[in-house]
DNA sequence: CGATTTTGACCAGCGC
DNA sequence: GCGCTGGTCAAAATCG
């Protein structure tokens, strides 16, 4: 469990260099001996540089090939030159300017085909390459989400018993069966097909209905129904992406009330019970929200993404305005965000985020993407039960997010939206003043030159996921058991982390820190006497 | 000229 | 029903 962090870094980067390798070895043997001595008898003409990588010289095969072709056509131009001059002359130098020319063009055909065969093979070649990438992408993310279950194995037997799943019944317990060997599953469907998302684009509206009439009244409160009716159809967004919208679930909150007395027919539709669960998941992501407070005289936060101001609002008991900001980096990507100055201390810039992006990420803007969602599944998670305390998956998941979070991570319980907030400003009144010392977090965000604002990168760096990722990490289903939505976001929390320290080398080593902290202290949590956080379940519901 | 911001209007929920 | 509020729209203005 030490090694996880770390572990998964270098897993990842031997995996690459495992793929790489044999591949390279490969592209050597296909390149070199199909093109290699071809390439010299040019290359020395031409003066260009041997020492090329693989990628290079494949490219450079390509140039070849054309640069044949134009010697070709240089060729070609060449003979119609001497033809010009043979038919001012006999004709039998006509004769024999035809026999070469003949001869000429065999060869220079001969060798097109040549090079054509060697393209297709290179195809070939690049296209099975791909897939041995792909293949071991996936192996990579499932022995990732196993060990994210063993860790979540390991933790429940450290767990103490009166757990608040305790208070679920047994029936829990078969559900722990499943979500040990569904999460796994999940995350071997997190692969980069979005095919899913269309899929979920189809799930009808009672299908949804149905799902989210079992859900717990949080689940279920934060209807926003500004988007039905006339507006909904105005939208800018597609049909199919409005159903990834924020806007879509109100729709549907509108036709359940938030009795949650359907629930068992949630429980009759096994059958589709993975397609809603991921629909339902996304919805609910979609509604919840995380804010994050950092100081910044900025008046954005940057996060990597591109975002369009959509409007300004004078919110009542702050002086400041509230600008509403949407995602623009693709068409009809649902997320958007609220930035807004506290009210008491205007250097604390509040960004509200809200929803999940449908499209990839640049990896600063996946840092934000990871960290909000990784958040929003904790808040979810953890509000299930209105039961608090060290073991509650809510706190376990912030320390996954913030190893300092134990003061950093709140949840709102009267805010309309479930919303969870990640302190960022370390003010001097921090409930835990050893935490920035402690925390290897806390000590990289103290660096000289180091904005906090940009933390939200650094804490969820690099969690490429995009709206598969998001389904899963929302799948606190009502129906669900809680620790299935615990153990998704505690994996994603995992990967997000892991993922930050394989892209962020500077990073890497206070993070596998912080990681290493986490798991190490799931065995042992139940002593912090520092924690103070209100890690309290949206109140409508409990 | 396209993208972005500004800003007033509009809409729906909610409380009284 | 009315007013308040939050959120969004969309035309105009601005920017690069």
């Amino acid at each position: 469990m030490f090694r996880f962090p770390v572990s998964l870094g270098g897993s990842r980067d031997e995996t690459r260099h495992d793929q790489i390798t044999p591949l390279d070895e490969r592209r050597v043997v296909v390149g070199e001996v199909d093109f290699f001595s071809d390439k010299r008898d040019r290359v020395s003409r031409e003066n260009i540089n041997d020492d090329e990588d693989d990628e290079a010289s494949k490219v450079h095969v390509k140039m070849e090939s054309s640069r044949v072709e134009d010697n070709d056509r240089s060729r070609d131009v060449n003979i119609g030159l001497n033809l010009l001059t043979a038919n001012t002359g006999s004709d039998g130098s006509t004769v024999d300017d035809g026999l070469s020319m003949d001869m000429e063009d065999k060869r220079v055909k001969f060798e097109n085909a040549q090079l054509q065969e060697e393209l297709k093979k290179m195809k070939i070649e690049n296209q099975r390459l791909r897939e041995m990438l792909s293949q071991a992408t996936n192996n990579f993310n499932s022995l990732q989400m196993q060990l994210v279950a063993v860790m979540r194995q390991q933790e429940q037997r450290n767990s103490s018993q009166d757990h608040l799943l305790a208070t679920e019944g047994n029936a829990e317990g078969s559900k722990r069966q499943e979500v040990q060997t569904m999460v796994p599953r999940q995350f071997m469907d997190l692969g980069p097909s979005s095919g899913a998302v269309e899929q979920d684009a189809e799930v009808s509206s009672e299908e949804r209905t149905m799902l989210r009439s079992g859900s717990p009244p949080l689940l279920l409160e934060n209807s926003n129904p500004r988007e039905t009716g006339k507006r909904l159809l105005g939208r800018e967004e597609s049909p199919e992406s409005e159903s990834n919208a924020w806007g879509n679930p109100n729709k549907v909150s509108k036709h359940n009330p938030p009795s949650g007395s359907n629930s068992s027919n949630n429980n009759n539709n096994n059958g589709n019970r993975n397609l809603i669960d991921q629909s339902a998941a996304e919805a609910t992501m979609r509604k919840a929200r995380v804010s994050v407070r950092a100081r910044s005289e900025a008046t954005m936060i940057t996060d990597g993404c591109q975002w369009r101001k959509y409007g300004q609002k004078m919110a009542k008991g702050n002086p400041c305005p509230r600008a509403y900001y949407r995602c623009t980096m693709a068409g009809g990507c649902p997320v958007r965000k609220q930035v807004q100055r506290c009210a008491e201390d205007r250097s604390i810039l509040i960004t509200t985020y809200e929803g999940n992006h449908n499209h990839p990420l640049p990896p600063a803007a996946m840092a934000m993407a990871s960290t909000t969602t990784a958040a929003a599944s904790m808040l979810l998670s953890g509000s299930v039960s209105s039961q608090d305390n060290l073991m509650n998956p809510t706190n376990l998941l912030a320390r996954a997010i913030l190893p300092c979070s134990s003061s950093m991570a709140t949840i709102s319980a009267s805010a309309p939206f479930p919303t969870i907030t990640l302190d960022l400003t370390n003010s001097p009144n921090g409930n835990n003043p050893n935490m920035t010392t402690n925390n290897p977090l806390m000590q990289f965000a103290q660096r000289p030159g180091f904005n906090p604002a940009v933390l939200p990168q650094v804490v969820g760096q690099g969690l490429y996921y995009n709206q598969q990722q998001s389904k899963f990490s929302g799948l606190q289903l009502p129906a669900q058991p809680l620790q299935m939505a615990a153990t998704s976001s505690m994996a994603e929390s995992v990967s997000a982390a892991s993922a930050a320290i394989a892209s962020d080398p500077n990073f890497a080593a206070a993070l596998a820190a912080a990681i290493t902290s986490i798991i190490n202290g799931s065995s042992h949590q139940n002593n912090n006497g520092n924690n103070t956080n209100r890690a309290t379940s949206n109140g409508d519901n409990i």
